[in-house]
DNA sequence: TGTGCTACAGAGGTCCGACCACTAGAATAC
DNA sequence: GTATTCTAGTGGTCGGACCTCTGTAGCACA
């Protein structure tokens, strides 16, 4: 990694670090015009384009062509495409991801259940009674599912672990649009929200924790059966471990 | 987020992530030099480094001045300094850290123990010996300390959780290596990580999670100790963040 | 009055070509 | 044999020209 006095990419970085730290640049403001912005730090635009660069693809900025570059706004995420870029290079599983996220969603869902406010409770309860409400059209219904688990994040006072999340999930979501699930799942998908939901409103840790990763293990179960289902092994690779090995218990 | 087919940035990063999927290119790889890479791909060395910036940032590439550009090595993890920015934008608290790193060391425990093998079995046993070597030298400790705790995250067989928990420790580390640990504390810290040897080696999950619990809830509470001792609240500001150094230079 | 199209200003995106800074290894001097 | 210096090759920075996109103000027309 660059050092911070020499490179114009951690000076760029670190100015605006330190602009966010004093307060001076809040979530969904716009910084200056680069040529202008470049000419304020005496440095070229080009190098005050690396900066920025670094910081979009952590999550930090947001350029938007032709219109400007702001500090990112909304739920705290790494670089979105980041988990599934080292998936990749390492040859992450799916159901390593699914694991992951079974291991953080049910911790959420258990400091929900101790930490959770009534606003959160509100919320949470709106997005299931949207859940029954669009059982019979897969894309809304996802919609409001996502929402739902980003709600519990939120509840659970951990703004690190709601962004772990947000990266797993936002990775994950990938393959998950592609397969669209069917009407009497969904119908059985909102019946374990609702039962997420009144584990956590009656601050039950352990039982919230319990249900959300009895879901999160039929959702992917569900998944492996639809993949399996309409796309045999595409193999190819030589080395492809067909997961499941150790430790099942 | 760019688009793939318009925006030289996502060209350059489908590209390369290509090579990797199709496994022309290794973790530790060299690329070409970006003049003669930025030729092959017919466009400019600019966009190519603006790509390459994108997947350094993301800890994808390690860009070496006067060496080379080379596929990363070493275990995964998400972009160096990533949560240490987003913790600087959304007021990340100290404890949050803490309790991310504990929910995720503690199942990552229990899954090293359901799924180690006798090799990690061996490193681990190794790097309590040097910890016990070293109890007098907190900088050697550290190094052993680290490589404990990422031994465990190997031996759980979820790379996805091991790169989560490498991003959270990283980001942790700044505070943590000011902090030098006093003797006493380094002495009864090694009899912990044995413990947790012990437990994890005899495939206790339970009592593996229980006891890397208890080793983080032990210090997180010493260096809470430690800050609040050497720096006097300033008090009269409740909700104030903890500042980050950002630098004295 | 309302509506749709056009022109324009301002922002980010791409490119070029020159030059600077760093690193490792080869060539040289001792 | 060892230490020093030189050098080829690689990434880093620059500035300035030009392209593309977006939102909006203004105009033409119905």
């Amino acid at each position: 990694m660059p050092k911070s006095d020499t490179h114009m990419t951690m000076r760029v970085v670190n100015h605006i670090r330190t602009l966010i730290e004093s307060g001076g640049l809040q979530p969904g403001d716009q910084i200056p015009p680069e040529r202008e912005f470049a000419q304020k730090l005496r440095i070229s635009r080009a190098s005050l384009r690396t900066g920025i660069g670094y910081l979009a693809a952590m999550g930090v900025m947001d350029v938007r062509h032709g219109v400007g570059t702001f500090v990112a706004d909304g739920p705290p995420e790494l670089g979105k495409s980041s988990l599934s870029l080292l998936g990749a290079l390492h040859g992450f599983q799916s159901w390593q991801m699914f694991e992951a996220r079974r291991i953080l969603e049910s911790e959420l869902a258990a400091l929900a259940a101790e930490r959770g406010r009534e606003q959160h409770f509100t919320s949470m309860s709106e997005e299931v009674a949207e859940m029954y409400a669009t059982v019979n059209d897969p894309i809304e219904y996802l919609i409001h599912d996502v929402r739902f688990h980003r709600v519990i994040a939120q509840a659970s006072g951990n703004p690190i672990l709601a962004a772990l999340m947000e990266t797993i999930t936002s990775a994950l979501y990938d393959e998950r649009r592609k397969t669209a699930e069917r009407s009497r799942d969904l119908k059985e998908s909102a019946d374990l929200h609702r039962e997420i939901f009144r584990a956590i409103r009656s601050r039950n840790a352990s039982e919230a924790r319990a249900v959300m990763e009895r879901h999160l293990t039929m959702a992917q179960s569900a998944q492996d059966l639809e993949i399996s289902a309409q796309a045999p092994p595409p193999n190819g690779r030589p080395a492809k471990k067909v997961r499941r090995s150790a430790g099942e218990a």
